[in-house]
RNA sequence: GGGCACUUAGCUCAGAGGUAGAGCGCCUGUCUUACACACAGGUGGUCGGCGGUUCGAUCCCGUCAGUGCCCACCA
C-alpha cells in the first residue's frame, strides 16, 4: 500500500544512492546512439548551491533525462571550477582568523591550505547537486586544476605564444589594490559614486599670476601630471599650446599640449594628463611622448620613487609626510594643501561612474605594469563569425547582439594574475633583456622544455646550472574554463571522448557570463577543435524573489535551495522552477509557490493511490490500439497530444510550456476527467469495458510518470516501480513515450467533448442556483437528436454522478414548473427544480447568458455586414463567421425559450 | 551617451493578424469512499498612450511614456 502521502525526505536520496550505483547517469562512449553533449558551467568547487544552480542545473538535467529516455547517448559532464581569486580569498579570509597570512607563509605552505580546504569544502557542492537530483556522470568529474586540465591550460598557452597571440606587454591594467593582481575588464563594474569635481589652478611658466586650470575627480594624481591638454580649436587656450605650466607640490615643469581628447564642454576645457593612472591620459601621454610616472604603489599608496628626482619638489616636506599615504587620505590631504596654497579654484559636487573592483569593491587603480595579454581580437573573428553563420545559436536569439558588441569591439585579454592559486604561467626567465626591454622568457609546457630551449640558445653548460625563474602568477581562472567543452574530455590527448562528445549539444547559463565564459568557450574552442564548442546556447533568467527583488543577503530575501528541498521536496522545487522557467524571463520564485506544486506531486501521487485502490497495476500487454470504448480512445488521443506538446516544447527550450502542459494533462485531463469518467466503470460489472478501461488508466499513468519524470524525477521513478512499469530506478532509462495509434479518435473527443460540456453547463447552472450537492434531479432533454439522447444513455452513469442528476431522458408533454435551464447544442436540459431555485434567480442567470449571446451575434453581424471584409478575407474565415453567428442565434432561441417558460 | 528587453485579470505570466487565456488570489458551495496539498462553480481585462498599415491590430510598423538590464572615457 502506498503511505497517505509521498515522503520526499526518505524517497529522495535512496532513488538518487540507486540511480547513481546502477550506474544510469554514465555515459557509453561504445554506444551506437547519438551522443546528447552538456558540459556543466563548473560552479566554484569551495562554493554551496544556491538557488541560482539550483535553476540552471535544473534545466540541464531536465533535458538531459529528457534526452536520456530519448535513447541517446547522454554525457552531462561534472566537474568544478578551482576559482582563483574567490577560492584564494576565502582561504585567506580563514588564515587571517587564525591569525596568520600569506605573505609570511609562502607561496607552498599557502597552496597546501588551499588544497586542504579544497578537500575539506570541495565535496560540498557536488553532494547538493545530487541532493538536487542532477544526473551528472560522477565518475567522470574534472576539476580546473586536475593535472589532465592543468596540461590542456599549458599546451594552450604555449601554442598561442607560439603563434604570436599570447604575449608580454606594459600597458594600463585594472589594478585591485585589495588582491594587488590585474584584473580583466569583466572584473570591473562601474558603480554610481557621488564625488566632487575639484578645480585646480596649475601657474603658467613665465607669467605670474596667471593660471590655467584644470578640473579632476581625482586630485591626489595631479602628482603623476605630465601635462595638460586642451582642444587645438578651443579658444580660450590657443595662446598656452606650447607652453608650460609649474605643477604644484611637484615643481615638475610640464607642457600644455593640443589634443582633441579634450573636451571643451567638460571641466574646464583643460584636462590634466596622468598617464600612469588614466586610461585615457595614458594614450595622450603615448600620443605626445609624455613620460609616465606611477605615484600609487601595490596597494594604492603614494609612492615618490618615480616622482622627483628630476624636479625641485618644492614642498619636499609635504610630499615626504605624504609618502605611504592611502590614495584616499592622499586626496583630502593635497586637496588641503592646495587650498592653503589658494591654488583650489572651487570644488563642485560630482555624481560619476566609477570601477571597482566586482569581487573587492574597491576602486580599482590603473596600473602601469607589465602583464601578459591574448590577442583576443583575431580569436574573436571566427567566433563571431560561426554565431553569424548558425553554427551556435544562441536561445532567445537576441543574445547573440549581445555577444556580438562584445566581441566586435573586444580589447586584449590581461590574463595574468598575481595571485598563487591557479595555473602557474609556464613561463621561465632567461638571463638576457629582449629588445622591448622585457626580461627574456622561454615558453614551454615543461621546466625540461624550457631548459632545453635555453640550452639551445646559451649552450648545454649554460642551461645544466643556469637557475630558472619561473613565472610567478597564475592565469585567470577563465582561461582553463575556457578549455573546459574539451579539456574534460580528455584533451591534448586524442581520447575517443573528445571525438565523440565534442561538440557539446548545448550550453545552459545565464547571461551574466556570456562574456566570461561563453564567448571564450567558442574562441578558445574553435582555435584549438576547429569546431564551435557547442550548437545552441540557452541562456536563462536570473532568480528573482515574488516580488521581483534581486536576491541578496542584505535584503534578506535569499531562499536556500536546500531549504526549500527539505521543507518541500526536490520534484517540488524543480517543477516550480521548470514552470516559471520562460523565455528571456527572469524567474520569480516565492516559498508559496514551491509549496502549490508540492501539491501536484501530491496529486501523481494520490491518483496511483486511487489506481492502487482499485487494483490496477502496470500490464505490459495493454495494447492501445486495440482500444475500443470512446473512453479509453479519448483519453489515449489526449495523451498523445500531450507527449507530442511536450516534446515539441522541449525541443525549443520552453521548459515553462513541458511542464505547465504536461501538469494540465495529468490534472485536468487525466484525474478531473478520466478518472472520474472511470469511476462508474471500474464499479460496475466486470467484462470487457471494464478490462479496457483498467488497461487504459495504467497505460496512460505509465505515459504521465514517463511523460513527468525529466522535471520531477523522483515520484515518477518511485510509482514507476511501485505499479511494476519496471524494475527499481529504471524509470530514467525509460523510452520516452511515443504516440499511440489510436482508433477513430476524433469520434472519441467528439462524443467526450459533449459530455464534458453538459455536465460542466449543469453543474454551472446548479451551482448559481446554490443547489446542494445532495439535491439530485432528473435531466430532460428538449429538443435533442437520437445520437444525443443515445450519448446520454451511453453516458448515463458519468452524467448521474457528476452531474449530480437521477436520469436523463427525453422530455416529453410540458415541461415541468420551475425549471432551471442550459443549452447544450441542440438541446435544452431542463433541471426540474421547483422546490429548490429562486425562478427569478434563474431568469437572470438565463437573461445574463442570452445578453451573452447576443453580444456576440451583433459583433458577428456588423462584421458581415462590412462589404470589405466579406469581399477581402479569406473565404474560411467568412464561412466561419457564418456558422458562428448562426450558433449564436440558435442558442438565443433557445435561451428566449427558456425565458418564455420561467416567465414569471 | 549607445544597446537590449519588458508593459495583457488584484498578483505572476502565456498567447495567436480573425471568439482574450492559465496559475495564484478573491467570492460561493462541498469533508462526493485517490487527494481539503482536494472537488465544483463564479467574479475579474476598453491587452501602457497616440498615430500608421490592414477588410480586420492586443499581435505588424512608427512614436511617446514608464520599468528593468547590459555596455561606455573617474575633467
Amino acid at each position: 500500500m502506498l503511505d497517505k502521502q509521498f515522503d520526499p525526505a526518505a524517497t529522495e536520496p535512496r532513488l538518487y544512492e540507486g540511480w547513481e550505483r546502477s550506474g544510469a547517469f554514465a555515459c557509453d562512449p561504445a554506444s551506437a546512439a547519438a551522443p546528447f553533449t552538456i558540459m556543466i558551467p563548473p560552479p566554484n568547487v569551495t562554493g554551496s548551491l544556491h538557488i541560482g544552480h539550483a535553476l540552471t542545473f535544473t534545466l540541464q538535467d531536465t533535458l538531459i533525462r529528457w534526452r536520456r529516455m530519448q535513447g541517446r547517448d547522454a554525457l552531462w559532464q561534472p566537474g568544478t571550477d578551482h576559482a582563483g581569486i574567490a577560492t584564494q580569498m576565502v582561504v585567506e579570509r580563514l588564515l587571517a582568523s587564525q591569525g596568520q597570512d600569506r605573505r609570511g607563509m609562502g607561496r607552498e605552505a599557502f597552496l597546501q591550505h588551499v588544497w586542504e580546504w579544497k578537500a575539506q569544502s570541495g565535496g560540498t557542492i557536488t553532494r547538493q547537486l545530487r541532493r538536487l537530483g542532477a544526473s551528472l556522470d560522477w565518475p567522470r568529474e574534472r576539476f580546473t586544476m586536475d593535472e589532465g586540465l592543468s596540461a590542456a591550460v599549458r599546451k594552450v598557452f604555449v601554442t598561442l605564444h607560439g603563434q604570436g597571440l599570447l604575449y608580454r606587454d606594459r600597458r594600463l591594467v585594472n589594478w585591485d589594490p585589495v588582491f594587488q593582481t590585474a584584473i580583466s575588464d569583466l572584473e570591473v563594474e562601474s558603480r554610481e559614486v557621488k564625488g566632487n569635481l575639484w578645480h585646480l589652478r596649475y601657474p603658467v611658466e613665465g607669467e605670474p599670476g596667471r593660471f590655467l586650470v584644470v578640473a579632476t575627480t581625482r586630485p591626489e594624481t595631479m602628482l603623476g601630471d605630465t601635462a595638460v591638454a586642451v582642444h587645438p580649436e578651443d579658444e580660450r587656450y590657443r595662446d598656452l599650446v606650447g607652453r608650460h605650466v609649474v605643477l604644484p607640490l611637484v615643481g615638475r615643469r610640464i607642457p600644455i599640449v593640443a589634443d582633441t581628447y579634450s573636451d571643451p564642454e567638460k571641466g574646464t576645457g583643460a584636462v590634466k594628463i596622468t598617464p600612469a593612472h588614466d586610461f585615457n591620459d595614458f594614450e595622450v601621454g603615448r600620443r605626445h611622448g609624455l613620460p609616465m610616472p606611477s605615484i600609487l604603489d601595490a596597494e594604492g599608496r603614494i609612492s615618490l620613487a618615480e616622482i622627483g628626482s628630476d624636479v625641485s619638489q618644492h614642498d619636499r616636506a609635504f610630499l615626504e609626510a605624504l609618502a605611504g599615504a592611502d590614495r584616499f587620505d592622499a586626496r583630502k590631504r593635497i586637496v588641503a594643501r592646495l587650498e592653503e596654497l589658494e591654488l583650489l579654484e572651487k570644488v563642485e559636487p560630482h555624481t560619476h561612474q566609477v570601477p571597482h573592483g566586482d569581487r573587492s569593491g574597491v576602486p580599482i587603480e590603473p596600473r602601469l605594469t607589465v602583464q601578459w595579454y591574448v590577442n583576443a581580437e583575431k580569436l574573436a573573428a571566427p567566433a563571431i563569425r560561426a554565431v553569424e553563420t548558425g553554427q551556435t545559436v544562441f536561445v532567445p536569439k537576441q543574445w547573440e547582439n549581445t555577444f556580438f558588441s562584445w566581441l566586435r569591439d573586444i580589447q586584449p585579454w590581461c590574463v595574468s594574475r598575481q595571485l598563487w592559486w591557479g595555473h602557474q604561467i609556464p613561463a621561465w626567465y632567461g638571463p638576457g633583456l629582449e629588445e622591448n626591454g622585457f626580461r627574456e622568457v622561454f615558453v614551454a609546457e615543461t621546466e625540461e622544455e624550457a631548459r632545453a630551449l635555453l640550452a639551445a640558445k646559451y649552450g648545454e653548460d649554460f642551461a645544466k646550472t643556469y637557475e630558472f625563474e619561473r613565472d610567478p602568477d597564475v592565469l585567470d581562472t577563465w582561461f582553463s574554463s575556457a578549455l573546459w567543452p574539451f579539456s574534460t574530455l580528455g584533451w591534448p590527448e586524442k581520447t575517443p571522448e573528445v571525438a565523440r562528445y565534442y561538440p557539446g549539444d548545448v550550453l545552459v547559463t545565464g547571461f551574466d557570463i556570456i562574456f566570461f565564459w561563453v564567448a571564450r568557450m567558442m574562441m578558445m574552442g574553435i582555435h584549438f577543435m576547429g569546431e564551435v564548442p557547442f550548437r545552441h546556447v540557452y541562456i536563462h533568467g536570473l532568480v528573482r524573489d515574488e516580488r521581483g527583488q534581486k536576491m541578496s543577503k542584505s535584503k534578506g530575501n535569499v531562499m536556500d535551495p536546500l531549504e526549500l528541498i527539505a521543507d518541500y521536496g526536490a520534484d517540488a522545487l524543480r517543477f516550480t522552477i521548470c514552470s516559471l522557467a520562460g523565455p528571456g524571463r527572469d524567474v520569480k520564485l516565492g516559498r508559496k509557490r514551491v509549496e502549490d506544486n508540492r501539491a501536484f506531486v501530491t496529486k501523481v501521487w494520490n491518483a496511483a493511490r486511487f489506481l492502487e485502490m482499485n487494483g490496477i497495476a502496470a500490464d505490459a500487454d495493454f495494447d492501445p490500439r486495440q482500444a475500443r470504448t470512446p473512453l479509453a480512445r479519448w483519453i489515449l488521443d489526449a495523451a498523445n497530444r500531450a507527449v507530442a506538446e511536450a516534446t515539441a516544447s522541449l525541443e525549443i527550450y520552453r521548459f515553462d510550456e513541458y511542464a505547465q502542459g504536461a501538469q494540465r494533462f495529468t490534472w485536468n485531463t487525466y484525474c478531473d476527467w478520466f478518472l472520474e469518467f472511470a469511476k462508474p466503470v471500474l464499479n460496475g460489472r466486470d467484462g470487457a469495458e471494464k478490462a479496457e478501461v483498467r488497461g487504459v488508466a495504467q497505460h496512460v499513468f505509465g505515459t504521465i510518470l514517463r511523460l513527468l519524470h525529466p522535471v520531477m524525477p523522483y515520484v515518477t521513478e518511485e510509482l514507476w516501480h511501485r505499479f511494476g512499469y519496471g524494475a527499481e530506478c529504471t524509470l530514467i532509462r525509460a523510452a520516452w513515450p511515443a504516440p499511440a495509434e489510436v482508433h477513430d479518435a476524433d469520434a472519441a473527443r467528439e462524443e467526450l467533448d459533449w459530455v464534458v460540456r453538459l455536465i460542466g453547463e449543469v453543474r454551472g447552472a446548479r451551482s448559481e442556483m446554490n443547489v446542494p450537492p445532495s439535491v439530485t434531479v432528473p435531466l430532460l432533454l428538449q429538443g435533442a437528436s437520437p445520437r444525443t439522447l443515445a450519448r446520454a444513455e451511453a453516458w448515463i452513469e458519468a452524467i448521474r454522478r457528476l452531474g449530480r442528476a437521477t436520469e436523463v431522458r427525453a422530455l416529453d408533454g410540458a415541461p415541468p414548473r420551475g425549471v432551471a435551464q442550459v443549452v447544450v447544442g441542440e438541446a435544452t436540459v431542463m433541471l426540474p427544480l421547483a422546490e429548490v431555485i429562486d425562478l427569478g434567480a434563474e431568469r437572470a442567470r438565463l437573461a445574463k447568458e442570452r445578453a451573452k449571446a447576443d453580444a456576440e451575434a451583433r459583433k458577428i453581424e456588423q462584421k458581415l455586414g462590412n462589404a470589405d471584409f466579406v469581399a477581402r478575407a479569406p473565404e474560411e474565415v467568412v464561412e466561419e463567421n457564418r456558422e458562428r453567428l448562426e450558433a449564436a442565434r440558435a442558442e438565443m432561441a433557445r435561451l428566449d425559450a427558456a425565458l418564455a417558460r420561467v416567465a414569471g
